[in-house]
DNA sequence: AAACAGGCCTAAA
DNA sequence: TTTAGGCCTGTT
C-alpha cells in the first residue's frame, strides 16, 4: 500500500491509495458484509460512496481497481480509521493464492478469480452484531432501512454537528438540515449498547419485528459485559467468539459466524446461509468442509457468495 | 394474494 | 439430535 495527496481534475484534494492489488471498492462494500454505505456519485466507471465510521463521515471513491480516493480526511483519520476498516494493509493476493492452493475445485478457483476485488472489512463489532441480528429472515433493502432508522433515532447527527453546509447526499441546503437529515438518515453515528439499554423502545420505530427482543438481549448482555466484546476481540479465537456470541438470544451459528468474520477479523469463520447451502449442494456434491479451506475460509466464503449471487442476477 | 427474504427458537419425535 | 412450524414486516 502506498498513498499520497493529489489534486483531482474537479479541483478536490484527495488521498490517493495505490498498490492494493485488485481491490474493488464496489465489490467490497456491496457484497453484503456491511449495510451503511451510500452511493453519492457515479458515472462512467467512477463511483463514490459515503459511510460513517465511528463519529466521522467518510467519503471514498474509486476510478479503477487497485486504487482508492479518500476525501476530507486528515492523515490521522486515514491511518487510524480508513486503513484498518478497509483492510488496506492485508495482502489479498497472498490470501487468494493460499485458498487456491488448498482446493481442487474448479468452481472455487473460478469464483476466487471473479471476486478477487473483495476485501473483508474490519467493522465495529457491536454494529456488526446488531446488523446481522437484523439480517435474519430478512432482505437487504429492509435490513438497511432498519439500521438507518435506528441510527437516526439514537445517533448523533454529525452532518449538523460539523456544520456541513452541503449535505453529503447532495440534498442541497444552505443551513443545517435536521429535517432532511432525519429523512435521509445517513449522517448519524451508531448507537452504543448503553444507548439502547437506556431506551429500548427507541428501536420500535424501525419496525424490527420479532428481532426486537433479540436486539434488547444483545444490548443488555453487551452493556453489562456478560458478553464482553473487548475480551472476545483480545482472545482472537473463532471458537471462543462463537461460543460467547451465541449466548445472545437470536444469535445462532450463522449470525455468530458473520460477526466473527466481519466484526472480529476471524478470517476462518465460514457463515453458511441459504445461498451457501445451495452452492454446496450444487457445486460441492453436498459437502464442503470449511476446515479444508484453511485459515482464510471466510474469504473463500465471500468469493463463493459473491460469485453465485452474480450468477443469479443474469 | 401468496410467497419469500443471507435464521433462530421452540416443541416434539 | 434432528426436524417442522412459526415469526414481524415489506415487497413483488
Amino acid at each position: 500500500m502506498f498513498y499520497e495527496r493529489i489534486k483531482l481534475d474537479d479541483g478536490r484534494w484527495a488521498i490517493l491509495v495505490s498498490d492494493i492489488g485488485y481491490y474493488s471498492l464496489r465489490d467490497t462494500l456491496e457484497c453484503g458484509q456491511c449495510f451503511r454505505y451510500e452511493v453519492i456519485n457515479a458515472d462512467d466507471g467512477y463511483i463514490e460512496y459515503m459511510t460513517v465510521l465511528k463519529d466521522k463521515i467518510i467519503k471514498v471513491a474509486q476510478r479503477k481497481p487497485g486504487e482508492l480516493l479518500f476525501f476530507d480526511m486528515t492523515d490521522e483519520e486515514f491511518s487510524l480509521i480508513a486503513v484498518p476498516y478497509f483492510s488496506l494493509e492485508t495482502d489479498y493476493e497472498k490470501i487468494r493464492a493460499d485458498i487456491i492452493s488448498l482446493t481442487d475445485s474448479d468452481f472455487l478457483i473460478h469464483a476466487a478469480d471473479s471476486a478477487k476485488g473483495i476485501a473483508i472489512l474490519k467493522q465495529d463489532a457491536w454494529e456488526t452484531l446488531v446488523s446481522f441480528i437484523i439480517s435474519q429472515n430478512n432482505n437487504i433493502p429492509r435490513i438497511r432501512k432498519i439500521i438507518k432508522k435506528i441510527c437516526s433515532e439514537y445517533g448523533v447527527n454529525i452532518c449538523m454537528q460539523n456544520h456541513i453546509k452541503k449535505c453529503p447526499m447532495n440534498k442541497t441546503d444552505a443551513t443545517p438540515c435536521d429535517e432532511i437529515c432525519k429523512n435521509c438518515g445517513i449522517c448519524y453515528t451508531f448507537p452504543s449498547a448503553k444507548d439502547i439499554v437506556k431506551n429500548p423502545e427507541g428501536l420500535l420505530s424501525s419496525n424490527p419485528g420479532f428481532r426486537y427482543k433479540y436486539l434488547c438481549d444483545a444490548a443488555k448482555k453487551v452493556d453489562t459485559g456478560e458478553v464482553n466484546l473487548d475480551m472476545i476481540a483480545a482472545a482472537r479465537s473463532y471458537e471462543y467468539t462463537v461460543a460467547c456470541l451465541t449466548q445472545i438470544k437470536g444469535v445462532g451459528n450463522k449470525v455468530a459466524a458473520c460477526v466473527a468474520l466481519f466484526g472480529f477479523g476471524n478470517l476462518e469463520a465460514f457463515p453458511i446461509d441459504v445461498w451457501m447451502k445451495r452452492a454446496i449442494d450444487e457445486y460441492f456434491n453436498g459437502n464442503l468442509d470449511p476446515i479444508m479451506l484453511g485459515r482464510y475460509a471466510g474469504v473463500a466464503q465471500q468469493y463463493i457468495f459473491h460469485y453465485i449471487r452474480n450468477l443469479s442476477k443474469n
